[in-house]
DNA sequence: CGTCAGGTTGATGCCATTCAACTTAGGTGG
DNA sequence: CCACCTAAGTTGAATGGCATCAACCTGACG
């Protein structure tokens, strides 16, 4: 099994033989462990290692004075939980597991290495920064204009299309460890609604999700229901137009023409300038 | 008038008087204007030069393939459009003028310089970019939990603390140069409950909207009625504890205490800038 | 067999949307 | 100076999506 940060930054550049090494070695110098519910940090914690998902599944998340609370994230296996978290004074939410999570630590001074020495890693962990960001705008949007229906659709598209970067699927299937009340938190959903729009889903046949393994039978369609245009996981951005890497798989026409057909269609109003 | 992007940055780090020299060329070279309405960058554009805000009102937005679009962000004056576009390959939004506008373009090379060879500026620049990524975080928050009436109140608050930052209110009141509209779609509602939710801050005597000026009676209630935490802005932020600076300032309890006191009486007062 | 977490279902009500009309303020031209 | 126009703001009434409250079901597990 890959090193899960070396295959997800593959996505975003062409790692050398001697850039793998490098984060291979960054990765398991110390690793951790952290049980379901477990927070690998809290809102006010102040800067520490650069921590790095190696398996499961983890949260960014926030409360509210009053007890609510939202996810504001689902890192992944590959992502960074506080990338450049030194520059700052205390974090300002807190991350937590959902699943059993090992993750690696990298010391400061280490990261601060792979940044300055080694120009491939650094553009890649750009990258990866970059597309965070987007993915938190697209979640700005579902929540800002999107129905319960879209939204959940988004949200399953979104999750299946960067578990299938890092290698994460199986066809059409993919785990999804995490309970509904979860995907309620994610969407801005009580729960009892998201149950309700997963069951529309279902009886639309647009995803099967069952003991804790998703099936999607369409993707196509289920892109269409979710209004889901992949441009803002910019898939394609490894440095040559590949053949070969994960990213190139993943543009793989058939997936991805719907959602070029739309784009296409959709014309911005010229009466707007 | 000082340059809004020192003004900002100062914020963050302490910038030596190489520094702001270096930054106050470096904005000065290439000036352009837009109207509002119109879009300084498109998504699918390729990267060009770095964006700063000089004067005036910026929306980060982007739309859905059938009409509905959002607001992801406000950009006022200091702040980048587009740090680091250059890593991707094409811009996955749009940005829009909402009032006459000025911006300052920094070509790619001297952008470079600035982040590599000033390092309390890139320190300044790594700490806006995160800055703006817990605002994003804090938005979905806002759409995923807070009421119309919550929302709102948090989304001015906002506001006004980061206007505060680069000194453009006076007093109580700032320039607020946006139609409900802009508001309504930055805070997911409808024109209609925008305005009604509006009409209930005023009636709570909490905002005096006028001929696009917003002052606001009572900070403290304000910050109150929104759950507003203004950690995630991370004021206090620039490397010393500081008596002088802008973020200082913000800290500073008169601010509020002046709030308290006096009530409707003395809505504007004009003093400085 | 009891317990508990996760999932499902029904009934009810409210917050926000939708549609539609009206008002107000600025600007422009006759 | 008024007639007209348009963008922005305001108001009313009806509808509906989603929340809320409260059960109930299911399977895993000690």
């Amino acid at each position: 099994m890959a090193n899960p940060l070396i295959r997800k930054l593959e996505q975003f550049s062409l790692l050398s033989p001697e850039d793998q090494r490098v984060l291979e070695q960054a990765t398991a110098r110390q690793i951790r462990r952290f049980g379901p519910r477990e927070d690998l940090m809290s809102e006010g914690d102040e800067p520490g290692e650069v921590t790095v998902v190696l398996s499961g599944w983890v949260s960014r998340y926030k409360h509210l004075e009053d007890g609510r609370s939202a996810i504001l994230a689902f890192l992944l296996p590959g992502d960074l939980c506080n990338p450049n978290i030194s520059v700052l004074r205390e974090m300002d939410h807190s991350v937590g597991a959902l699943t059993p999570v090992t993750v690696a630590e990298i010391s400061q001074p280490l990261f601060e290495d792979l940044t300055l020495n080694h120009p491939r890693i650094s553009q890649a962990l750009w990258r990866e920064a970059l597309v965070s960001a987007a993915i938190q705008r697209e979640w700005t949007i579902s929540l800002s204009q999107r129905t319960a229906y879209e939204r959940l659709s988004h949200l399953l598209c979104e999750l299946f299309f960067r578990l299938r970067t890092i290698g994460a699927t199986r066809g059409r299937s993919c785990d999804l460890p995490v309970t509904q009340a979860k995907l309620a938190e994610a969407t801005g959903l009580t729960l009892v609604h998201l149950n309700r729009t997963l069951q529309e889903l279902r009886a639309a046949n647009l995803v099967l999700l069952k003991s804790r393994i998703l099936t999607i039978p369409n993707l196509e369609a289920l892109m269409t229901a979710a209004l889901f245009n992949p441009n803002y996981l910019h898939l394609g951005c490894a440095a040559n137009p590949p053949e070969r890497t994960a990213a190139a798989q993943l543009r793989n026409p058939d997936d991805l023409r719907v959602a070029r057909d739309h784009r296409a269609s959709s014309a911005l109003d010229p009466t707007d300038l």
